[in-house]
DNA sequence: GTGGTCTAGACCACT
DNA sequence: GTGGTCTAGACCACC
């Protein structure tokens, strides 16, 4: 069994899949825009190129899409965007159920643990 | 809201919750010896001093004890692994219910998921 | 039985118990900023990791905290200092009375003579 | 106010200590002989010489004797050997006392514990 | 060989 | 500058 320490997730992965979260809660609503990439670059701390690369990736997905010279503008297209949430919704509960078998929790458990949280 | 490319948690810990994992879901059985420091080390692709340091985590915790010179054994105590079982599947939960929130997703679709995934 | 001379203990647990005993007995009053971690380290003429080490004794027992880089200070949580002031007492006492039964001292012996050298 | 990690006692003093214990609990009767130099050396792990000077440690303090080349026997007098017993007990609470001061731990309240300690 | 401790020196994040 | 982590290499006690 392989040992690693991860974090082999490139950067401009983790800053894609963060936008994507931003989107699909809708910190930024359909059709609004986004800043341009060069500031969301400082705010991140990273090359503009790296951003332009997790921009682009989102683009591929729908989720955004860019008016020329005018900027990037969210998709308008609610079902795109409901799309992006199930995926990620999906990956997020697969996730989640590949470290509790790790642990062997069995579902039952893991609901009866979630029905109590949630009622925190 | 501060961005971070994280990899905050340090070395020793994440070796730590690897190990805790495998003890509690058996793969180091109850009363079990562990490989020595110095070979565990050597498949970790890390210092000695920073196998000892996460062994000591476990040890705290009550998981694993050293027996003098003869090396580690895993605990026998059931109570004290079914704790720790707990309490890793509670943070499990939690965290994942963080998450989801982050993306707006419900805890019955949640639990709904769960279900469907659990068929596969 | 085995001679031995000793200096069994580590360094890091005797300065721990020294460091706990100057909690306990007010040196360094409840909520107080204690000095850095090198600073202890030079006056001790010890290793920085060894003083780290002996510190993280105290952090685990909660009777001081390190607020992030700010440096660290004595808990003010009242109720730890005066269980671990129990705790440090019962351990004194104990030892106490187990060099006394090597000499085979009674406990009414042991309780006249505090009480006569009391009136020093 | 000085560190220090003692074991500042030289290697005699604390042989002298340990066999003067033995001869106050009896572990060497009065009037016994005790084992040559050599031997106690040997299973201590001492060089003779050291052996020795723990031995007229004893020796001027009246607790052994050496009967020419017939090796050493504890002294028979029992006043002798009952204020050894009492020197050894007013140092052993009087060390116990400092160290209690210096946590401010008032001698009433050791005095309980140790009542209460004497009931296990 | 095994666990444990200690030193020395380095780097990082935070502020 | 402060706490925290990590590496490298050494020594000791025990069996």
């Amino acid at each position: 069994m392989a040992w690693s320490f991860n974090q082999h997730a490139p950067v401009y992965i983790q800053i894609a899949k963060r936008l994507r979260t931003e989107i699909i809660n809708g910190t930024y609503a359909p059709g609004e825009q986004i800043p341009p990439v060069r500031q969301l670059a400082i705010t991140a701390a990273v090359n503009p190129n790296t951003m332009q690369h997790a921009l682009s990736e989102l683009e591929v997905e729908g989720l955004i899409c860019a008016k020329g010279t005018q900027g990037r503008y969210v998709t308008e297209d609610v079902a795109v965007l409901s799309a992006a949430r199930r995926t990620a919704a999906k990956q997020l509960v697969s996730e989640f159920l590949k470290q509790a078998e790790s642990m062997s929790i069995s579902k039952a458990e893991l609901i009866k643990m979630i029905e109590e949280e949630s009622q925190v």
